[in-house]
DNA sequence: GTCACGACGTAC
DNA sequence: GACGTACGTCGTGACA
């Protein structure tokens, strides 16, 4: 191939001061936000700025600068440097990740050093270029720059348009570039804490400098001052004067360990680039942008075939090479639920870019497989082996299905589902198909309907040609998401919570899933037929008061027989018709006396414990006599897990038939359940995020909460608080971190809305702090884009600023939950961390089974019983060290219900 | 028969 | 629309 990189003496470098243009870009453009709230004024001046430089300067190679903890190691000189800077503007803050992506798009290297600036990076590859025999082009508006400039290496300013040479510098400052460094230490710096030289102003220091030369000559020399109140000065001011020149220099000699090569100049990746200045809104830039699509060669399509691995010794070559590699890729192929769901083949990609694909149960005649047992002793040390990295798509199912094959699988680290999860939890979805097709531009092709969950063949009925490229091509595409998910994840500064937190719980919640709960069915079965006879009865009462049978299920049929034949009021209405919710029918009941609505409120109640629980648990226990939810890691908006198939975070709990229904879980023989739930975990996190004094003074007297907020209502002591103004309180409480209403509160109490609005209103005159927080979270959530829990987990919040009222409002609520909702969370999943290796660590044989939120349950043989509630507590309550004490309620007994 | 949707109700 | 986050069941109506 002919070499077509410029000759050396045309090579331009163009660096780009970019952390200064953030800044000067923020203030130079007014507030600007996309339709749905994110700030992008700097990052619009930024990309302006660089687009133009480029096209000015047409630069053979270019890189952007950036401080990274850019004020650490000059600190370490002056503790006082910058050390009056404030934190940069909330609305700025989001924008910083977004310029480095638009670096990437347009294919320009980023390039930072930890603890050092813009400057010193910059200064760095400079020297590197000059040395290299670049010319280098430093695009500033930062007079700290003129230190720099020489014959090779000129300063441009791009608000300015305008080049500075060495002459430029001369006839500027009177000096010479190199004496750059020593003006400014005589002069000092305001904006960055540099001190100056008390009584030397800019005359003084270009006359000493054009006397001495540098600051250490002059110092040497100070007898020669000639005006006595100078040397006075400089003489008291000796270190200062020194300690200011080494902050004002840059550093020249960071390991930044980049080839100038690397930084050759690439055409934007225009389809990157259009897509990102799409949802950013800069419409006239796009118009700038190659209209072709810019070939990716680095960025191969992805493979269509792969081959068959159906023998040991080229199993044990994949194993190898993963080995040797640190990291494989695994999609398993199953169909149903992972847990007890054979493994038919596997699906496997290499960094390297191979795939493979291994059939393992495949019925078809003679099709050449590997035989299970071989596939389990060549793989068993590799899946194993946490120094090999497992990266797929939904790895908790594929521990699951390794796991029914008697394969332990360690290492789980790239599972592209949690990390695009991570980084937009409101997303309903994070399918590997779609991430593809949005990511690599690649359609998958499909998998077998069974696998979708539709009707057809069973997976094992197809032959493995016919789903191979299939799985292959999933791990293939799962690899290569991997390390863009990760870039973004690291970028938004998510990756800590993804690799402390979600990937450690992983296996966790595996364990979980796959130990179970044991469920007593012949207990439901009793408890079902003695509802069976209720619900019949209250049916049976429902058709007498209608006067006819009709089906109570039947919404639409309902309505008709309430309001057209019995001709009741109309209270609320839906969509699609008149309402006949619970609070509906209580009304008509109460107040309309109506035997219909009273029966129906009681046979509603009934039938749906029986159909959701009492008829449907015992169909989904498993051949071990236990039940095993499905958890979702990547589901909740707010961070959340969620439970299915069967959901057994929505158990009954409050009514008698709840109860009994929570007595059919219970504990193996010899073993009991432990249960440990925190206490009024959200409203405590409400008291130390809002840092609201009196709910923190509340907490820590440990004080009967509703009572508390009762008398603060009230204005009266806790002790004369009576039932109806604890209920008030409780209600306020609760309803407080969802964004409470007037109207809510109202129909919910049953009180008016006038007093429901004055107990609203005495509620934020007594905890103001709350009502500071509530309303601070929404406007830096509008300004933002989105909001976070105490552990930097996030939320997108698009719908902030839409023009419909309603969907603003709704989401103004959820910006004020999820913090709250999902720091708890987050606390959850660190507790259940720490319990996990507490028990490990203490060789207890105790198992975590369930977790329902704020709640976790345990089976515990009968000796360890009292030792699991005490290390529950214990790790529980000290899982974060906040402003208020995390209480933890624990208990033991037979059944889940004896356990509370 | 299958699917998507809305209404409703359970949990925290 | 009216208080946040989930999932499951049922009935309905469109479609095959």
């Amino acid at each position: 191939m002919a070499d077509t990189s410029p000759p050396r003496s045309e090579r331009r470098l163009a660096l780009f001061d970019a952390s200064g243009f953030i800044f000067r870009a923020y203030h130079a453009i007014p507030p600007l936000t996309t339709s749905k709230g994110v700030p992008t004024n700097a990052v619009l001046g930024f990309t302006r700025m660089v687009l133009k430089a480029l096209q000015e300067l047409k630069p053979t190679h270019v890189a952007l600068a950036f401080d990274k903890s850019g004020r650490v190691e000059r600190q370490k000189i002056d503790p006082q440097y910058k050390a009056n800077r404030k934190a940069p503007p909330e609305d700025l803050t989001p924008q910083f990740p977004l310029i480095r992506k638009v670096g990437d798009v347009l294919n320009l290297a980023s390039l930072d050093a930890e603890g050092w600036e813009a400057d010193d990076v910059i200064g760095t590859l400079a020297m590197q270029a000059k040395a290299e025999g670049f010319q280098v082009l430093v695009v500033t508006s930062d007079k700290d720059f003129m230190q720099i400039v020489d014959e090779d290496i000129t300063l441009f300013d791009p608000a300015k348009n305008k080049r500075l040479a060495v002459v430029d510098v001369q006839e500027k400052m009177g000096i010479l570039p190199r004496q750059v460094r020593d003006f400014l230490a005589l002069v000092g710096d305001a904006v960055d804490n540099v001190a100056k030289v008390p009584g030397v102003g800019d005359k003084t220091a270009v006359e000493l400098l054009h006397q001495f030369g540098d600051v250490e000559t002059l110092l040497t020399r100070l007898d020669e001052v000639k005006k006595p109140k100078i040397r006075a000065a400089l003489e008291s001011h000796r270190d200062s004067l020194l300690r200011a020149k080494q902050l004002v220099t840059f550093n020249t000699t960071l390991p930044l360990g980049v080839k100038l090569e690397d930084l050759a100049r690439r055409p934007p990746d225009s389809t990157r680039a259009r897509d990102l200045f799409t949802e950013l809104e800069f419409f006239a830039l796009l118009r700038d942008l190659p209209a072709e699509e810019t070939p990716r060669p680095e960025v191969p399509p992805l493979v269509t075939t792969t081959t068959l691995v159906t023998t040991e010794a080229e199993l044990k070559t994949l194993a190898d090479a993963a080995r040797a590699a640190g990291a494989v890729t695994l999609v398993p192929a199953y169909e149903g639920l992972p847990f007890a769901a054979p493994l038919v083949g596997l699906g496997m990609a290499l960094p390297d870019g191979t795939t493979r694909y291994v059939p393992l149960r495949h019925q078809q005649l003679g099709a050449a497989q590997m035989p299970v047992a071989a596939f389990a002793s060549v793989m068993k040390d590799v899946l194993a082996d946490a120094a090999v990295k497992k990266g797929g798509h939904d790895l908790k199912a594929l521990t699951l299905v390794l796991a029914n094959e008697g394969l332990p699988l360690e290492g789980a680290h790239d599972d592209v589902e949690l990390l695009s999860y991570l980084l937009n939890p409101s997303r309903r979805e994070h399918a590997l198909a779609d991430l593809a097709r949005e990511r690599l531009r690649s359609e998958l092709p499909a998998l077998p309907a069974s696998v979708e969950g539709k009707k057809g063949r069973a997976l094992s009925d197809h032959g493995p040609d016919e789903v191979a490229a299939a799985y292959a091509v999933r791990a293939d595409a799962a690899r290569r998401l991997a390390p863009e998910l990760w870039r973004e994840l690291e970028l938004g500064g998510l990756a800590e919570l993804a690799r402390t937190l979600e990937l450690p719980l992983l296996p966790i919640l595996a364990r979980m899933e796959r130990e179970g709960v044991k469920l007593d069915v012949t207990e439901l079965a009793r408890t079902s037929e003695r509802v069976d006879v209720e619900v019949k009865a209250k049916e049976a009462e429902c058709h007498v008061a209608a006067g006819h049978v009709f089906n109570l299920g039947s919404n639409p049929q309902l309505a008709q027989v309430l309001y057209e034949e019995l001709k009741l009021p109309i209270l609320k209405r839906g969509k699609t018709g008149p309402s006949t919710d619970q609070e509906v029918l209580e009304k008509l009941a109460e107040e309309h006396g109506s035997a219909l609505a009273r029966a129906l409120i009681e046979y509603r109640g009934l039938s749906k414990l029986k159909s959701t629980y009492l008829d449907t648990l015992p169909t989904l226990v498993a051949k071990d006599g236990r039940v095993h939810t499905t958890y979702h890691q990547a589901a909740t908006a707010t961070g959340r897990l969620s439970s299915s198939d069967p959901n057994l975070q929505n158990i009954p709990i409050r009514t008698e038939v709840g109860r009994e229904i929570r007595r059919a879980f219970v504990a193996e023989a010899g073993h009991q359940l432990v249960s440990a739930d925190y206490s009024q975990v959200e409203l405590r996190l409400l008291a130390h995020i809002a840092e609201d004094p009196v709910l923190i003074q509340a907490f820590l007297d440990d004080e009967d909460i509703h009572s508390r907020t009762a008398a603060e209502i009230f204005s009266i002591s806790p002790k004369d608080v009576d039932r109806e103004q604890r209920r008030v309180a409780k209600t306020v409480n609760f309803g407080i971190a969802y964004g409470l209403s007037a109207h809510g509160l109202s129909t919910r109490l049953g009180i008016s809305q006038e007093s429901a609005r004055d107990v609203i209103e005495r509620y934020f005159t007594r905890y103001a702090g709350i009502r500071q927080y509530l309303e601070d979270t929404v406007e830096k959530a509008r300004k933002v884009g989105y909001v976070e829990t105490l552990y930097g987990r996030r939320r997108l919040m698009g719908d902030l600023l839409s023009k419909n009222r309603g969907v603003a409002q709704a989401a103004e609520r959820a910006a004020i939950n999820m913090p709250i909702q999902g720091t708890a969370a987050d606390l959850m999943k660190k507790a259940m961390l720490a319990v996990d290796a507490a028990l490990r660590q203490e060789k207890l044989k105790t198992r975590v089974l369930l977790q329902v939120h704020d709640e976790l349950l345990f089976e515990a043989p009968d000796a360890e019983v009292e030792a699991v509630k005490a290390l529950a507590r214990r790790c529980m309550s000290a899982v974060a060290e906040l402003k208020v004490p995390l209480k933890v309620d624990v208990g033991s007994g037979k059944s889940w219900a004896d356990a509370h």
